[in-house]
DNA sequence: TCACAAACATACTACTCGGTATGTTGTAAC
DNA sequence: GTTACAACATACCGAGTAGTATGTTTGTGA
């Protein structure tokens, strides 16, 4: 009956604004996990546009009321699920080159993760792969733009890191000269092509997905042209 | 005032039914031209899904009955661009494989040439990477589903092409015992990753995507373990 | 010249879906 | 035990859109 304004849905990604409560996040972030994955497992499916609120409701056998419970629209779902995936892939490519100083064989390393964590999260990867760009056509909050904005940057932070070490590479006499910024396209584009065509099977075991990730990555290495292979 | 059917619109594809009349339809192709091209403009800016049929019409410039008298539906409308899309990839990479009898030298000349359709014509190649399989949820007509197997079929077909070379090149001793299945993914996805970061800027010579492209296969050849670049 | 159909444009309908306003329930604090 | 709020569910609205029904124009063969 009041216009008790309900508490604030999240603000999308780089967190609330003029928040006077900061307490309720830790416990908040636990019950919006749930919804990020029934998001990506829906926008994996049928595409971030054809997919409904709906239709991720659906997924948790809930209603949109718990949805917009916890975030202010679509869009800011969609970011927030994005966001979420790239920061699996940072987490486990930095944590997979941290410590391999040799240039080609961090590569590796970082390849071999970038790979395995598509397979293991592979809705949320397929997000990622969806675009970006497109959204910058539909967009109208500048807030929004911002967001936008911020995870593009992190994109190509993410891409400075292959595009360093094959730098690094080149300059230890690794590899042969090359632009290491047209490569780390072609490079990148076999890693992610994984969510094009990977799905897990029934039964399947760590060390076939392993065989994968280091089949892959050899592909990788050896299209660098570097002598030795994984 | 009668209940004139009015010329029956495309049938997708695999061509039309029971049409009493076989003669319209050289002419009916080049009609259908322009409105394919606009279709594949709007789809790579907006995605299928977010794209109106009068966002298409917006493009060319008139409403949405022209689209609608030469397609059935948008769907029928997004499979026939996509069906253009691989006819453009399938003749200029046949056309360039034709003649070249050595395996790895005719993996080089695919790729060279499967990167240069992209580059050109990328607003088809882009309807193409936008994926296929999230349609089969979505249908309902049997004929979508047939016409829809059709294009999956087409796809195996292409990837088949590549597979086929890289075993004769292992066969061969070009490049060392692998998963032929496995490696084409990667190198496919090195290709077509180039839809996803490459846009034409003002000004690009043609001199200019060759050296692209060449990079870009010169990493899948390399990526197959043969000795040689390109 | 006239019937006729291709090739559109216009007007309209039915329906989906994002978003909101409001109601309900559990629970923790005091 | 009652206040207060988080965490939902329910009901609803309005905008946008796929598809249709119908009107209009233009070329063309008889």
């Amino acid at each position: 009956m009041s216009v008790a304004p309900q508490a604030e849905p999240r603000r999308a990604v780089d967190g609330r604004a003029g928040a006077r409560r900061a307490a309720p996040e830790p416990r908040d972030l636990d019950l919006a996990a749930p919804l990020l994955r029934a998001a990506a497992q829906a926008f994996m499916l049928k595409g971030y546009a054809a997919t409904s609120i709906d239709d991720v409701a659906e997924v948790l056998g809930c209603t949109k009321g718990r949805i917009y419970h916890h975030f202010r629209s679509k869009v800011d779902l969609f970011f927030e699920v994005h966001h979420e995936a790239m920061s699996m892939v940072m987490d486990a490519v930095r944590s997979a080159a941290e410590g391999v100083d040799d240039p080609l064989q961090r590569i590796a390393a970082m390849s071999r993760a970038h790979v395995l964590v598509i397979m293991r999260e592979i809705a949320f990867q397929c997000v990622v792969v969806q675009g970006l760009e497109m959204h910058l056509h539909t967009q109208t909050t500048p807030k929004q733009r911002r967001t936008l904005r911020t995870i593009l940057a992190l994109r190509d932070d993410y891409e400075r890191l292959f595009v360093e070490s094959i730098e690094q590479a080149i300059r230890a006499g690794q590899v042969p000269p090359q632009d290491a910024r047209v490569t780390v396209k072609a490079l990148l584009g076999a890693l992610n092509w994984t969510t094009i065509w990977y799905r897990p099977r029934r039964g399947e075991t760590e060390a076939q997905r392993q065989t994968l990730a280091d089949s892959i990555a050899a592909f990788c290495l050896r299209g660098l042209g570097g002598a030795h292979a994984a």
